[in-house]
DNA sequence: CCTTGATTAACTGTATACACTTATTCCTCA
DNA sequence: TGAGGAATAAGTGTATACAGTTAATCAAGG
């Protein structure tokens, strides 16, 4: 690959989403750096394979390398990055097996998660998700790419957090950055408004509190999202 | 608390367990650290609450900070030391809250193991299996408290590598050690001897291919050992 | 023209230095 | 004697320096 000094590194953090809701203990320099690369990955920014150099990041950020080797160590640990010793930190490139293990565990858990679910959602929440659905379908209409991608994402993290269950939410969550640097790497053909339809479905059965049904419906759009994806060797 | 200078900090790594088996890419330092802090802190050298302090992990380890704190950061991200700004790491204390729901959690992703495990177990599997409640039964037998609580915990772990799902043994990897924070942290009354034979139950529902029985086995032990905590407030 | 080996540059890994924050000690005064 | 507060010690957060390693460049030979 040729060299050039720091092309194409476009980190730059949009102005912080919301700081509304619980007081989130202030998020430390490290923290904005992790979640900067973060959006920087999912967003297509950085595609899979990049090498991140430290300095350079350093100098995006005006922090010493100390800083960024923090973050990348981070990032490492969510699966987003794979550092190798005295090779440097690259944008992970998760392997067939991986992504369809993720997957899986994914079918698993998910399907657990809205089966207790139906039996103890309350219709404040039921009012929460089909808020979050208007949101998804707005986003989707209006062809908002990056908004889209994470309201649709959200809404896994939305029913976690439901479950009153915190563990639980950042499992998922985890398993959800690493599922979108996967749809990315492996071309998903999937349309979003495919993916809003099934989360109406899922509610549906959520508001008839059919168990079944919902974990059903719920294994069915991972599966399909999976589907979507060229993991087939041909 | 009074203050001691570096009184009782025993963290001197035991010689490398194993290095057999796949090829493990050299531990650096660091996780050596991490494997040092993570054995004190699961065999009760290190209490939940106390104070870790960089430069003396640095001197019994003979390296400088820079690595302790990559250390410490792990630790904190596996949820067994928890860090404060300015204030320094100290091992975790984890809640009444996140104690039901790791296990919570534990129940619905072990559960879902067991039941595909119970679909695809080879006869070596299996045999594999029973070895491992052999061990476990002469480490109670000779009262080997240390190893009893590994291998206790490992059977777990072995499941999920059984199913060929890293992604899924890692995960639980992580809960068996909070679990094992958790269960010193509220005094388990939880005796060796009954854990092992319920892990019997479960291995003999697997060797029948029964997965509902292989399930309910696996959720009730969960629930049991949860049951053996001292949880209630009062 | 392509391959091989030596040289140089770039980058990572660890240690150290210093600024800043938090905790402790000790003095003063009620 | 005890509470309040300044002085001081201890500890963390970040930057920088330097050693060691990997990757790139270039020269010579087949």
């Amino acid at each position: 690959m040729a060299r050039k000094p720091a092309a194409g590194l476009r980190l730059v953090n949009p102005p912080r989403p919301a700081p509304g809701g619980p007081i989130a203990a202030a998020p430390s320099t490290t923290d904005q750096i992790v979640e900067s690369i973060t959006s920087a990955i999912v967003e297509r920014r950085l595609m899979p394979g990049t090498k991140l150099v430290e300095q350079q990041i350093a100098d995006v950020f005006s922090v010493s390398r100390t800083v960024v080797r923090q973050a990348l160590n981070q990032l490492s640990r969510d699966r987003l990055v794979t550092l190798e010793p005295a090779r440097g930190a690259h944008v992970a490139m998760p392997s067939v097996d991986e992504a369809r293990q993720v997957y899986e565990v994914r079918r698993l858990l998910e399907g657990g998660m809205v089966r207790q679910l139906a039996a103890q959602i309350t219709d404040a929440q039921l009012a929460q998700l089909r808020q979050h659905l208007a949101d998804e379908r707005s986003a989707v209409a209006r062809a908002d790419v990056s908004g889209r991608t994470r309201l649709l994402a959200d809404f896994h993290v939305v029913l976690a957090r439901q479950l009153g269950n915190e563990v639980l939410a950042e499992m998922i969550a985890d398993l959800l950055s690493r599922s979108q640097l996967i749809s990315l790497m492996y071309q998903s053909s999937m349309s979003a408004e495919h993916s809003q339809t099934e989360h109406v479905d899922i509610v549906d059965a959520l508001e008839r509190r059919d168990a079944r049904a919902a974990v059903r419906l719920m294994e069915q759009h991972i599966a399909s999202v999976e589907r979507n994806l060229r993991l087939d060797p041909f």
